[in-house]
DNA sequence: CGGCTGACGTAAC
DNA sequence: TGTTACGCCAGCC
């Protein structure tokens, strides 16, 4: 959806649509929004995206399921724990069973 | 104004 | 099969 011209926006909006209990990746995100190769911006996105209470930041992961950007939430557990509290299992800062809990915007 | 950095991913060597 | 390099966009020094 390009309803909005902003790239984070555009990000914001994707990661809203993420239903509850799933989770999708940086890359996924930016694949559907056409810029594959711009993964990192997706991830910067998310950094901003802390200020919109609506976008679960905690539901974007890299593309091996691993909370790489923990260290961003207001504690180094936050994101774990929101992620724990939807029913999925983390173990070494890795959600198990990624493929499973794995949800494709392009879908 | 230029260059470095960063929640990533893919290709190439 | 493992490591290195690069692209992409925006913010900050």
């Amino acid at each position: 959806m390009q309803q909005q011209n902003d790239f984070f926006e555009c990000v914001y909006e994707v990661v809203r649509q993420i239903p509850f209990g799933k989770v999708t990746t940086y890359g996924s995100i930016a694949k559907y929004l056409g810029a594959s190769k711009s993964a990192r911006t997706v991830g910067y996105a998310m950094n901003a995206a802390h200020a919109k209470p609506d976008v679960p930041a905690h539901r974007v992961v890299n593309r091996i399921g691993l909370l790489t950007g923990k260290h961003h939430f207001a504690g180094i557990n936050t994101m774990q724990q929101l992620l724990e509290a939807e029913g999925h299992v983390i173990l070494n800062d890795q959600i198990q069973q990624f493929d499973a809990v794995f949800w494709n915007p392009n879908a």
